[in-house]
RNA sequence: CGGGAUGUGGCCCAGUGGCUAGGGCACCUGGUUUGGGACCAGGGGAUCGGAGGUUCGAAUCCUCUCAUCCCGACCA
């Protein structure tokens, strides 16, 4: 491609509202430009970077066996009322009606769609296992897009499904994507990590996340430095010490202005792990008369109060579809007192208790009665409950596996592995007969690389203070020729030798000064440089600069094209 | 959905009641330059986010509204 030819522009200046140096060069290189709250065009070179890693995705998906297919993107509301989606998903799922006044849907993610066509093509365990898989634009409205492309609304997402007649080969479909997706980050040059993860509103048991550690990222990875643990902290476990004790008699004690657990401590001269702390949150739960309809109750989280609630744990374990914080006229209604709550006397309540609680006796807790604390309550004997692991995971608490200091990372999710199970087929009936003419759900799988939110992340770790510095196996070229001659004849001549050589090139052939077009070289990101410049020219010479290293050296016209391939290929 | 901020040419910004809304970058024309964001001269481009109001007079004050960004809630 020739600059001339190329519409996109660079900026001088940071447009504001970047947050990031990743985001802001993508900007000023030209390769991306901003729709709406997170909605953006790819402009060439973007595009053809996304490109590249969607064919690197494309030969490694279809090395584990997978069928390139392509479902829309637009779905009939049927579907995802067949599943409970349409229901349980509140308005990040788009909803309209068409010419006909039918339910419609965007898709946010494939598994109605899939599952509505397997489940009229499978029949037979004899077309078992098999996996599909495709590019396809997802729409979430996200309540607060963020970050340029780390965070959008609409976005372009490989996603894949596999379909086994047992967990046997779910597992080893599993295993494929797992180990697939480790080839495709290290072929694009991204540093991941895998991480066991929440299975949110994909439901399902197992599941992973592969998440690029940075700052930026928005999900809070606990990690053991000491063994290799490592989860989001949403299923983080943690060690918990347990303190067993004879039971004491309850007792009832004035504690006034002691509505936190540090005033608390303080003023009885106990450690925090001696309470127990109450937290209320509303749930919303679906009617079981009519999934359509949902209701709110107050959900009473009890935990040891030298640990804190993780809230997608108490999710799971009180099987709301979602919560929220609860009002204090709320709390109230259910005979607790907000600062000195406790489930002992509480009413009308689902009471899920931490198993730090569970194992621990004679705890301080709120007497229900402002200024007023129990001492030696104990569950079982002073309130019943369910027990539930729902202690949220930070840095120095214990491993679960080695009980070393946990530490805590940032990450972005850049893709993500769940096993369904029969989630979906069951809902939809998507069945095979096996060996004995009788139906099976059929075991599924689905899998997840946001394409865009990965060129966001490979630009964020690939820049240096200058613009992009992107790896050759998915810059949008791999040679950038400056070309500060007079004329572009010389800078023709090996443009289409090295395109001649199966390289992809941009030539900047502007009438520019010299430092315009350096920069703009820098900033773009190419890992190959190629600058003509009068001096070398006259030895019969060009100067390659490594846009990674900094490197510059001469190279003869005649080898120009060796040299280039050498430098791509190390 | 709560809290905060910002909307002025393509981009970054100045302009807090008073002449025809200004600068830098970018763009066009001519000339001079030509190895790290050149210089000179000339030029084009704006209903000051939108609507309503106050006023002799509004980018500027008031009301409403829309959009974008940040924090929180939320999030495969």
């Amino acid at each position: 491609m020739r600059m001339t030819g190329l519409f996109s522009r660079t900026l001088r200046e940071t447009p504001g509202k970047t947050e990031s140096k990743g985001h802001e060069f993508l900007l000023r290189a030209g390769y991306i430009r901003q729709a709406a709250a997170g909605i953006y065009s790819a402009l060439p070179l973007a595009f053809r970077s996304l490109r590249k890693i969607e064919q690197i995705i494309r030969e490694e998906m279809n090395a584990i066996g997978g069928l390139e297919i392509l479902m829309p993107v637009v779905n009939p509301a049927e579907i995802w009322k067949e599943t409970g989606r349409w229901y349980s998903i509140d308005a990040e799922l788009s909803r309209f009606k068409d010419r006909n006044d039918r339910d419609m849907v965007l898709a946010m993610t494939h598994e109605e769609t899939v599952t509505d066509i397997m489940r009229d093509e499978l029949q037979t365990y004899r077309q078992l296992p098999t996996m599909v898989y495709h590019f396809q634009t997802k729409w979430r409205d996200d309540p607060r897009p963020r970050a340029g492309l780390i965070r959008v609304r609409e976005f372009t997402m490989k996603d894949s499904y596999s379909f086994d007649r047992n967990q046997e080969g779910l597992e080893k479909q599993y295993d494929a994507h797992y180990h697939a997706y480790f080839r495709i980050f290290k072929r694009c040059g991204l540093p991941v990590i895998a991480v066991a993860s929440d299975t949110g509103m994909m439901g399902g048991k197992v599941s992973h996340e592969y998440m690029y550690l940075n700052p930026i990222g928005e999900d809070t990875i606990i990690l053991c430095s000491s063994c290799d643990y490592s989860a989001n902290r949403q299923v983080a476990d943690i060690h918990k010490q347990l303190y067993p004790e004879d039971l004491l008699e309850i007792e009832e004690k004035e504690t006034p202005g002691t509505k936190t657990i540090e005033e608390l401590s303080a003023f009885l001269g106990i450690p925090a792990r001696k309470t127990a702390k109450a937290v209320m949150l509303m749930g919303r739960f679906t009617d079981p008369g009519d999934e359509e309809k949902s209701y709110e109750k107050l959900i009473t989280a009890i935990i040891r109060g030298d640990l804190d609630v993780e809230e997608a744990k108490l999710q799971k374990a009180c099987g709301a579809l979602a919560l929220r914080p609860a009002h204090d006229e709320e709390i109230t209604a259910c005979g607790l007192v907000p600062g000195y709550a406790s489930p002992i006397g509480a009413r009308d309540t689902e009471i899920i208790v931490d198993d730090s609680v569970a194992g621990s006796n004679n705890l301080v807790a709120g007497a229900n009665k402002e200024g007023y604390h129990l001492l030696n309550t104990n569950f079982g004997r002073d309130y019943a409950g369910t027990i539930a692991d729902i202690a949220s995971a930070r840095e120095g608490l214990a491993c679960p596996q080695c009980k070393e200091p946990l530490e805590a990372k940032r990450g972005v999710e850049v893709g993500n592995i769940f096993q369904l199970g029969t989630r979906y087929s069951e809902s939809m009936g998507c069945t095979f007969q096996d060996e004995n003419g009788k139906a099976q759900p059929v075991i599924m799988g689905s899998y997840g690389i946001g394409v865009g939110r990965l060129l966001a992340c490979l630009a964020e770790e690939f820049h240096d203070d200058k613009g992009l510095v992107l790896p050759a196996a998915i810059a949008p070229f791999h040679v950038h020729i400056v070309n500060l001659l007079k004329t572009n004849e010389e800078a023709e001549k090996i443009y289409a030798d090295l395109m001649e050589a199966g390289l992809e090139v941009i030539l900047d052939d502007r009438k520019e000064t010299a430092g315009v077009k350096f920069n703009d070289a820098d900033l773009l990101g190419m890992p190959l440089r190629i600058t003509l410049g009068n001096k070398a020219m006259q030895d019969g010479e060009v100067e390659f600069t490594v846009r990674s290293s900094g490197e510059g050296y001469r190279v003869s016209l005649g080898e120009v094209v060796t040299s280039a391939m050498d430098v791509l290929n190390r």
